[in-house]
DNA sequence: TGCCAGGCCCTCTTTAGGGCCTT
């Protein structure tokens, strides 16, 4: 399957780990269709507890806002619905993994896209920016942005402009090549010191 | 009461430790 057509995502939460307890707050994706934004999906969700003022400041999100949002359960279904069986995209997928995994086990929803994660691949084929937070990143390639960060949509939007940017940046490595996401996983899997070499053969 | 993430990756490594990322 090509890499231009990916489901990026990004989830707001109350902590770090669904292990601990923790629920999503916001989800937020945009679908890519050869390389263009085609659909997206925004939507609050009510974890049916307070977030603290640490998730409210940083995240924007208040206790006010999630009062009238769906629960997690009704959201997740929709989203379920949007992201189909489409690959998926989001910066340290791992985080974004285990709460799309743990949200969607309450639903009983099982889903067959395979993840991609832009924070690994950066680290193998930009080895040069200063880090690899998705804010730095955006400004080291002068993505487009509006500014808001910490927003899921906002982050998913900026992470589908990543992802994009770095399938350019391995075509310049693999000109002759059709980019699949398959090749971006291997790649991700490389070990990192050995992948310069490998996409300059 | 006390606890509180986890995978990746580098190095002063592999019988380990700590920084980077995500909220």
């Amino acid at each position: 399957m090509s890499a231009n057509n990916v489901v990026v995502l990004d989830f707001e939460t109350t902590g770090l780990s669904p292990d601990n307890g923790d629920r999503a707050i916001e989800i937020g994706a945009v679908k890519l269709v050869d390389g263009v934004v085609v659909d997206s999906f925004q939507e609050l969700m009510n974890p049916g507890r307070r977030v603290s003022s640490f998730i409210e400041n940083y995240t924007g999100i208040s206790n006010q806002m999630l009062q009238t949002a769906d629960d997690c359960e009704t959201v997740m279904a929709r989203f379920a619905d949007f992201m189909g069986d489409f690959n998926l995209v989001a910066h340290n997928a791992s985080f974004d993994k285990k709460f799309l995994d743990a949200e969607f086990n309450r639903i009983n929803h099982q889903y067959s896209g395979q993840f991609a994660c832009s924070l690994l691949l950066s680290r193998r084929i930009n080895q040069d920016a200063p880090n690899h937070k998705l804010g730095t990143l955006v400004d080291y390639h002068q993505l487009p942005n509006d500014g808001v960060f910490h927003r899921a949509l906002a982050d998913a939007t900026m992470t589908g402009h990543l992802w994009l940017h770095q399938l350019e940046t391995i075509k310049q490595y693999k000109p002759q090549q059709a980019i699949s996401f398959e090749h971006i996983q291997m790649i991700t899997g490389m070990p990192k010191a050995k992948v310069i070499a490998f996409l300059s053969q």
